[in-house]
DNA sequence: GCCAACGTTGGC
DNA sequence: GCCAACGTTGGC
């Protein structure tokens, strides 16, 4: 039996990263490296499936919010960034024999008829519970509910 | 194992 | 650009 779908809030700052550029990208899709954070790591490690529904979220931006749909497209696998003294995410501690970090690939599936600004999101009273909307909050991946997972969609016009 | 210093995130 | 929140680091 398949495993049951699950959903997540991915963050990116469009800047580096927009879901157009996802949409864009071949195959639409692209691996989601550079996750140096240990609660972020363990959710993309251990418990994402292929498969998974994905909410993909500008942050610090002008304005932030959902602006579309994605899945998970692969299992995870090691992040090849943290190896590499080029790369920004070059982690020099972490050693390919026991490797820290991971990526899962991710892929755009749905552009949302409208961009679910973060005023719209925290307008929504069944979405109060959403990590992201909670105060401090800076984790770049965060599991979702599948009522916020339709609730969302939904205030996207899907 | 405590905790101060520091770096990063991200809304505003 | 500010700054609150939070994670990480490292001296002790």
């Amino acid at each position: 039996m398949a495993p049951k779908k699950r959903y997540w809030l991915i963050k990116s700052e469009p800047d580096v990263f927009s879901f157009d550029d996802l949409w864009k990208a071949k195959k639409r899709t692209t691996l989601w490296d550079g996750v140096r954070n240990y609660q972020a790591r363990n959710f993309l490690r251990d418990e994402m499936q292929v498969g998974d529904g994905i909410l993909y979220y500008h942050s610090n931006c002008d304005p932030p919010g959902v602006a579309g749909i994605a899945e998970v497209a692969s299992a995870s696998y090691v992040d090849p960034t943290q190896f590499d003294p080029g790369d920004a995410h070059f982690d020099p501690k972490s050693k390919p024999e026991n490797p820290r970090w991971f990526v899962v690939d991710v892929r755009a599936v749905e552009r949302l008829p409208q961009f679910v600004s973060l005023d719209a999101l925290r307008g929504r009273a069944s979405l109060a519970g959403m990590r992201t909307l909670q105060r401090g909050n800076r984790l770049s991946v965060t599991p979702v509910t599948a009522a916020e997972w339709r609730a969302v969609r939904s205030l996207g016009g899907l």
